[in-house]
DNA sequence: CAGCATACATGAACACTGTTCTCAAAACGA
DNA sequence: TCGTTTTGAGAACAGTGTTCATGTATGCTG
């Protein structure tokens, strides 16, 4: 090639023949930066690693991004591109409300440590806001008086973000502690337990095995199931107050 | 109680009075981290930063703690001193796990981005073991079945940890946006909410002052009721199951 | 085709971070 | 008084987010 002389400085015209360098973008960008989550973690996802990644200088990333918090609300935005959300209905308002709550826990563990980037967004972007429209909409849907909508989305959203985080915890220290799977990791939890002075740990003696037999997919189902019973008997309730007079005017407490 | 145990090595300087150097214990580095957690808050919250906080050098503190995550532990741990539980009573068991969420919730908001802190932290160490044990015996003296407990446990907890750390970040968000009350902070939001097209958001424009108007302690204890009324539920459908027949041996499923 | 303006990427630098290392000084037992 | 051990100090290493002046490549204009 051009060994035998080193590159002069008004050589610098000469074209380069490889593909010409692909612009910086932040979708590329976003792309990088779950590829170094999805490696390396969420503690070690550093703005030098996302241009190692690109091979690319770290500041030319703060041409398109304003920051690392920028980059991670990128990030948090598409959790939700392609969650596509049915219109409400008020015959199947619950099974609306778990098909939700199972996709978010999914969508959350789709990556790695995806649950701790999750936690620290405010979902007020226009992205996520759709989603906080529409399950408003689900629980207004399934008859919950107003006062109780957003307290019903507080319960919903902190149990799939906590649980997935909760999961994704265990998955981390399962991982420094070297347990093979999740069987081994079980196993090692229910000796734990097992092995705590009954007198001072009852139930958790006693309640550790059924605890750890079930595994995650139904414990989280069940609790979703507890929160949607507790929509239910709110919806009822208000159903019961306005039942005896429908030809009264509407409620207005 | 254990004021002569006088086996703790590095105590025996006390004996002489005087300007002599204070010995370093773990309990003041955890003071200090808490004093540095509340002015600087979490992200400024730094080994170095503590080390100041006591006029140390950074190194004296690793001889007492293995690192910034045992600190975090011990500052975790300290959460649950001087936590009061009640006895599990069947008759009361709603108001007791009111009254639970509600001292954690304050206890979380005692100090700034305690929340945060919270989340990553496993609640398996001795100090917060007879907490999980507690609430495992309220759900049984509610009546719950045993699968439930466990799922139980997990909407309660992620429901306290999740409120308090959204109440830390806006409180967080407040601060920098320089808004002076939370009243202010409040309405920004209502107009903001206000001022969407209504016809992709039908829900927030109409729920966004209903929303706000109520504090954060309504809200919480309206997501604490739904949890509540959840639990019942499944208490109630137990109860039907084994009452019929109280003579025949009892509920096997 | 030449020249230019502008968007783009660079490398070095600053002020931090957690952690570890060697080394000095103080407090203890003898 | 002498060691010995405990305990803190200071420097150093490998990172971090962010900013800056400096250069380079691109696409548009004449």
């Amino acid at each position: 090639m051009s060994d035998e002389l080193p590159a002069l400085p008004w050589e610098r015209a000469r074209r380069r023949p490889g593909p010409t360098r692909i612009p910086l973008t932040r979708d590329r960008i976003v792309d990088a930066a779950y590829a170094v989550l999805d490696r390396e973690g969420y503690e070690r996802l550093s703005m030098r690693q996302v241009a190692a990644e690109l091979g690319v200088a770290v500041s030319a990333l703060y041409a398109h991004v304003t920051g690392k918090d920028d980059l991670l609300e990128l990030m948090y935005a598409r959790l939700f591109t392609g969650w596509d959300l049915p219109t409400p209905d008020p015959e199947r308002w619950r099974e609306q409300v778990r098909d939700y709550a199972r996709t978010g826990r999914a969508k959350l563990l789709e990556h790695r440590d995806m649950a701790r980037l999750s936690m620290g967004e405010t979902p007020f972007g226009p992205e996520t806001l759709p989603h906080l429209e529409q399950l408003l909409g689900l629980f207004r849907a399934a008859g919950l008086p107003d006062r109780l909508a957003g307290a019903a989305g507080d319960v919903i959203s902190t149990f799939i973000d906590g649980f997935a985080l909760e999961e994704s915890m265990w998955e981390a220290r399962r991982q420094e502690a070297g347990e093979r799977s999740w069987a081994d990791m079980r196993e090692t939890l229910r000796l734990y337990f097992r092995d705590l002075p009954p007198e001072r740990f009852p139930n958790l003696t006693s309640l550790g095995d059924l605890m750890l037999v079930s595994g995650n997919d139904e414990r989280f189902d069940l609790g979703i199931e507890i929160i949607i019973r507790g929509l239910a008997s709110f919806a009822e309730e208000a159903a019961r107050n306005a039942d005896p007079s429908p030809s009264a005017e509407p409620g207005r407490d």
